[in-house]
DNA sequence: GTCTATAGAATGATAGAC
DNA sequence: GTCTATCATTCTATAGAC
């Protein structure tokens, strides 16, 4: 462990003489020798020869004794021995995508959203990695960073497309010729349908705000919202609401039931429909109608 | 370390270049250089120098650099400033300070948790690691560990002691003798001041549903919930609704609107009170009153 | 001399970036 | 494909209190 070599080969070296030594301690080993390596350098280095972990290295050095006299210690065998029981399985390395038969940019492009709309709405933002998109498209994840220059932007695009939609089908049934809280009652079902429907782009209106905490990309969804909650502001303004009422708390409220909807809807009980003319006759304050 | 001198000269020699040795070490040491010391004489000397803890004598030393040009190890600075940390907590809590020494047990428990609280509700769960919770409260990561065996724990506890604090309030008003929708009323005020107020532990109460996507950790957390949302199934009981009402809706959404305030809530506009009296008229149905 | 709260270092894993 | 940073957690040693 004196003379420089490549840094692979030292390291290789090192999981041989020092089978049992941690990344850490190997890294640091070889930083001592003057390498630049990191432990995660040290680590990644072993998964690249299947040794990333101390039995497997065990493993390897057993088998290149098997010919020599030399045995492992008694120490090393019993260290073997608990990893054999333990044995984890190898993990699948999963399919590969096909070549370069390759999808139109945009098709592509919107193939990952949607992917990454489902799993951002399961799992959450912080939990969803790039790896995790990447792989549900088919794709390795640095081949992601072609189509979004950040995870932050993959999102903030979700975000925007999902209330797109929304605001689409709002302003549509605001345009309409149905009376005031009619209207009103349509837009609570279209929103309570985006919410609980299968479309994850939609879904992610409903419970993406409080999947970030990233202040600044927090702000950057705020604007999104509010031009959807501005069409809300209009047709709360249509009902003619006696003076006694708040119109702005009236909205807050309403917004914040829809919202609330998607944590107790089950289906196949009330439909968003039902639930959306309950709340409206709820809130129109005249319960004989 | 070399002249023979003293031995109380000789110890606090010793104090100065190797303030991190604790007293055995340090009584060790001065042995081996043929001096007759044991273990307590050292700490007898240290305190007769005001420099019985490594804090201390780190201070000392610190003050004694400022002139020269000499500074503080990067590990040495660590050191002093999670002293700090715990110092001020000591002050905070009443409780006698003194470097590493001990607070009592649930105290320290209670500082985690407080902190833990914050952190989680500012940034999220899976944003906030054991790290940052250790060192708001001057641990190391790893002595996070003696108090809570894993983060899920910690996050679930502070979840627990939030709805704790926010149920006893609300069976306090719901045992009252004010007539219905004003208990009603008042209910809805303090879940909303717990949601918007400072006490961290209770505004997770807003929060920490949405900040979970661990399926296991959100049904754990759900039961709080649900314990909660008890009362107020009890309290819309009591509200005498006509037939054509759905109780269950009626609960729904104005938790639902409850939730949701304290995305919008800005302080020093409307209080608490102020919203809840206005939500309450909303849903009372008849707004002449 | 004994106990416990805490330090400190290590471990295996995974993230985002490009 | 390659890298670094960081995470939750574990293990072990020891400081300081009693």
């Amino acid at each position: 462990m004196s003379k420089r070599t490549t840094l692979e080969a030292a390291v290789l070296r090192q999981a041989r003489e020092h089978p049992q030594r941690g990344q850490a301690k190997a890294a640091a080993e070889l930083q001592r020798l003057d390498y630049t390596i990191s432990t995660s350098g040290v680590r990644y280095i072993w998964r690249k020869h299947g040794l990333e972990t101390a039995y497997k290295r065990l493993k390897a050095l057993e088998k290149e004794m098997a010919g020599t006299g030399r045995e492992l210690s008694a120490g090393q065998r019993a260290l073997l021995q608990r990893g054999d029981v333990t044995r984890k399985l190898a993990r699948a390395s999963g399919q590969r995508a096909g070549g370069t038969e390759g999808f139109a940019p945009d098709e592509r492009r919107r193939q990952i959203l949607a992917g990454a709309a489902e799993l951002f709405v399961k799992h959450g933002y912080s939990n969803t990695s790039i790896r995790d998109i990447a792989q549900r498209t088919g794709l390795l994840p640095g081949s992601v960073y072609h189509y979004f220059p950040a995870k932050e932007d993959l999102f903030t695009e979700v975000h925007r497309e999902g209330f797109r939609q929304l605001i689409e089908r709002a302003e549509e049934i605001a345009r309409s010729e149905a009376d005031p809280w009619q209207r009103m009652e349509l837009a609570c079902a279209a929103h309570i349908e985006a919410a609980v429907g299968d479309n994850s782009i939609q879904r992610i209106t409903g419970t993406g705000l409080f999947s970030i905490h990233e202040e600044q990309l927090q702000r950057r969804l705020k604007v999104d919202r509010e031009n959807y909650e501005q069409i809300f502001r209009r047709l709360v303004g249509d009902l003619g609401l006696p003076r006694s009422i708040d119109r702005s708390l009236f909205r807050l409220v309403l917004l914040g039931a829809l919202n609330w909807a998607h944590l107790w809807y089950r289906k196949g009980k009330k439909t968003p429909r039902d639930i959306a003319r309950g709340i409206i006759r709820m809130l129109r304050g005249n319960w004989a109608l």
